[in-house]
DNA sequence: CTACATGCAAAGGGTTTGCACGACA
DNA sequence: TGTCGTGCAAACCCTTTGCATGTAG
């Protein structure tokens, strides 16, 4: 199961002309093992019980390479900072999965959803609310003109 | 409009025994008045239109004060940094409201969601992502040994 | 008048970068 | 062997904190 994704890995680093390394390696399996979604720290703290010299900027790089190649993501909005938000009606988001740009929309069907039983297992639930992903028309256009 | 809600703000400090400065009423108009998220450099330099003196680090603590107080969100997680996940099937988050534990789960129904049109207008839709937000069971201990 | 908020400056923590050595192809 | 990746350390943000001054109540 990890053996196949890391074949899958190796592959699309090898595509990429970029070189397969021990750390490269290690790295992806510390995050694709993980239940939950670890940090750099942890990350790092995972991968030096196998390769104790590896330095923490290499887990830096390895990882931001591992988006720009498309083998996992990062959670929230790229390169966040505070943002901040003085709409308390429920609301929705679009958030741009390049610049992180944020949109609030309203839609009744989404207020209304129905939270499943598994997510309830997490803890107490107050509310849901829906992340639609996609490029705003800001980086359509800058990708448009410089592909 | 705003002022309804400038109203309801100083009745908020009020109530929370806290001062009633021109900072804060500032900070809070700006953001009010935002269409989008603004990030703390964008409300630094937004109040510094009317009040040339106030320094970026009141604006922290203004901010961070007002979410305390329950007036404003922070977009994504709380203290953010970057987290990684080697997921790339789709699914959907329990977040944490108060210590950003994220966790995975997976519903049929959420990936089947309908996008609105209004959501399309702000660019090209990828997917959508339902963020169920609550107190995490780890979080709901510690509040009960200590409320 | 008194306590709290502000402004300033410096510290803190996470992330990024420049450079020389080391390892993949 | 040549080139790219790594490790080290320093730089770079963004954010937080300590302290003296200013101001709301």
């Amino acid at each position: 199961m990890l053996n196949q994704r890391l074949e899958r890995v190796k592959n699309v680093l090898r595509d990429a002309g970029v070189k397969v390394t021990h750390q490269r390696l290690e790295v992806f399996s510390v995050v694709a093992s993980a239940q939950d979604h670890p940090d750099v720290e942890t990350v790092f703290r995972g991968v030096r019980k196998r390769l104790p010299t590896i330095s923490l900027d290499t887990v830096y790089r390895t990882l931001s390479l591992f988006q720009d190649l498309g083998l996992l993501n990062t959670l929230g909005s790229p390169r966040e900072r505070y943002r901040f938000d003085a709409n308390l009606q429920p609301h929705h988001h679009f958030v741009c999965v390049q610049c992180g740009f944020t949109a609030d929309f309203y839609s009744d069907d989404f207020n209304r959803l129905l939270i499943p039983e598994v997510a309830k297992t997490f803890g107490q639930v107050e509310r849901a609310q829906v992340e639609v992903k996609g490029v705003c028309r800001e980086c359509l256009k800058r990708s448009e003109t410089s592909p």
